[in-house]
DNA sequence: ACCCTCCTGTCA
DNA sequence: TGACAGGAGGGT
């Protein structure tokens, strides 16, 4: 388990914390503690390493500021101040998906020794961004259009997300596609991955076979609880799949403790001890209790 | 709406 | 050696 989060560093090489799959509340983390870091400082070069990243044009970024560095669903999202393009001036935003195993690493100084999986390195006037990635499933594009980088899904984050909306976003012919499966849908809510769908499903008592289009407005109610509930606690545990720091500071992470149900099974579920269970969906590990996540009964009888 | 694939490291 | 981990785009 690791990749995921940006790292901090203090003595010319770089450092940092190791995550799991980086989703909503880790990307949120690393553009936290990236954001300052880089904030008004210009970009000197970006140069690429990895053929797999295709041809983006990282050159069009030379010279300009940084304006701030912002989520954008699962992407951390550079935006770059205006630029000449072509005879006009014009804003560019640099992305960054990480997928699984994407690391975004900070460095006050010139790197000193070669990263492993370097993929990409940001440099700036000062100190330098380094895109780490083991698997290289991670994506670096250029745009001139934030819009560009917005997909049809609602950020959970953000205050427009209501029951109501949650509601019509689950009517919207999601058919008898699973609540699991649903929630990894980008175009319905964007920032959930494996794990949060998990935990946020555990939370709300809800059954990850259950048809998403047959909720019932008490189980959509919970549901919308539940995710606000487990985003906002993980993001204020700074991204709570951080397992440890890389350089042995003393830190250790919280998401032992914060994972209730995922890669559990067989375990004691911590509401009712009943062994946590692992069925796969759309090639997917999901892990739930039986008992606590029942299928709610359609109440023919009386 | 489903399954496969991209990729590499880890574990049994 | 082979199963497994999974975000997302592509194919069917």
């Amino acid at each position: 388990m690791e990749a995921g989060s940006s790292l901090r560093s203090s003595n010319g090489h770089c450092e940092g914390l190791t995550s799991s799959v980086p989703e909503l509340p880790e990307v949120e983390t690393v553009v936290r503690q990236l954001d300052p870091l880089v904030r008004d400082r210009c970009v000197k070069q970006i140069r690429l390493f990895d053929p797999l990243l295709g041809k983006p044009r990282v050159g069009a970024a030379r010279g300009r500021r940084v304006v701030s560095v912002l989520r954008v669903g699962k992407q951390v999202v550079f935006a770059l101040d205006g630029g000449q393009v072509g005879h006009r001036v014009a804003s560019l935003w640099l992305s960054v998906h990480l997928r699984m195993t994407g690391r975004l690493l900070w460095c006050p100084s010139a790197p000193r020794a070669a990263v492993p999986h370097l993929r990409a390195r940001m440099t700036l006037d000062r100190g330098c961004v380094q895109f780490v990635d083991t698997r290289r499933f991670g994506t670096l594009s250029v745009h001139s259009s934030v819009t560009e980088l917005e997909g049809d899904g609602l950020d959970p984050t953000h205050p427009n997300f209501t029951v109501e909306v949650l509601t019509d976003l689950l009517q919207r012919g999601s058919g008898a596609q699973s609540i699991k499966t649903w929630l990894l849908r980008q175009d319905r809510l964007v920032g959930l991955g494996n794990i949060y769908a998990c935990e946020i499903l555990f939370e709300a008592g809800i059954d990850p076979a259950q048809a998403a289009g047959r909720l019932r407005p008490k189980q959509i109610g919970r549901l919308h609880t539940a995710t606000v509930d487990v985003l906002q606690r993980a993001i204020a545990n700074c991204g709570t799949t951080f397992s440890d720091f890389q350089d042995a500071r003393g830190v250790t992470g919280s998401y032992q403790q914060f994972l209730k149900v995922y890669q559990r099974e067989g375990r004691a579920c911590p509401q009712c001890r009943t062994a946590v269970r692992r069925i796969v969906q759309q090639q997917r590990s999901t892990f739930f209790c039986p008992r606590c996540q029942r299928r709610a009964r359609t109440c023919t009888l009386r």
